[in-house]
DNA sequence: ATGCCTTCTGCAAGAAGA
């Protein structure tokens, strides 16, 4: 099975773009994030019409998460204990569109957004470090239920998880993506037995200010981690490199793996 | 060392991204 995952900045802006992709990479299951629209805005017919089945999460404007399977689609559900947000510490802290999972031809996909973090000392820094521990949280409880459960965690992680991961890891410090306190949840992760089967991808992102991508500045933070039993059949991984070069891309580029079941 | 781009909303310029 052919899984992708692929922040898409905007599933209206780029919809020609999105389902050219999943044509021209044969794509059995595409993982969607920064969909940027509600639910009743999201193009669901040109995803219908391309023979996918869709779900998905999105509130407004920002974060929006969804699924397109032509695999089938089942089980759809979101992030168990999902912190909420919201700038004022004393209001309501909404559960935001970061999140969304379904079983897809034999393994549970789960789409994740994951909060940029915006700066360290930024309380969106906890945010993310708490919405990590909820993905971890998650994928433990999973696969102590069901230790044979293939489990593939994918999208946007928004952390480097090593400083090779980065064009410069000098032009870092001091930031967000590359701090151990976000390397840790992904160790977590492996702690528990998960596999980021894309170590090698290479770069997936390129930032669209100073000319990043023509000079190949870009960052690894777009990763699919996958489930003990799922790990060993992974295969081919690669980042579509021409997608992000195209006039009117995603500052991110797909990432695709073959599961061979 | 951000706002050099890009998106959204909504009509101007601010929020957000990483």
């Amino acid at each position: 099975m052919r899984l992708a995952t692929w922040n898409v900045n905007s599933v209206r802006t780029r919809l020609p773009r999105i389902i050219d992709v999943l044509k021209r990479h044969d794509i059995d299951v595409l993982a969607m994030q920064e969909t940027k629209c509600n639910e009743d805005q999201f193009p669901r017919d040109a995803f219908t019409d391309a023979g996918y089945k869709v779900a998905v999460s999105g509130t407004n404007q920002w974060n929006g998460v969804a699924i397109a399977s032509r695999v089938g689609l089942t089980d759809v559900h979101t992030l168990p204990q999902q912190p909420g947000f919201s700038k004022d510490l004393t209001a309501e802290q909404p559960v935001e569109p970061r999140s969304i999972a379904a079983t897809c031809g034999g393994i549970t996909v789960m789409s994740l957004y994951v909060p940029n973090g915006r700066e360290i000392s930024n309380i969106h820094f906890t945010y993310k470090l708490r919405f990590l521990d909820a993905v971890c949280n998650y994928a433990a409880t999973a696969v102590d239920n069901d230790p044979e459960l293939r489990l593939a965690l994918v999208g946007d992680w928004n952390i480097a998880p090593h400083d090779t991961d980065v064009w410069d890891p000098q032009f870092f410090i001091g930031h967000t993506h590359v701090t151990p306190r976000e390397r840790n949840a992904l160790t977590a992760l492996e702690d528990e037995g998960f596999t980021d089967v894309t170590h090698d991808s290479g770069y997936t992102y390129w930032d669209y200010t100073a000319g990043r991508f023509g000079q190949n500045q870009g960052m690894r933070i777009d990763m699919q981690w996958a489930s003990p039993a799922l790990a060993d059949n992974a295969g081919a991984v690669s980042v579509d490199k021409d997608e992000r070069a195209a006039k009117g891309s995603s500052d991110h580029a797909p990432l695709i793996v073959d599961y061979e079941l």
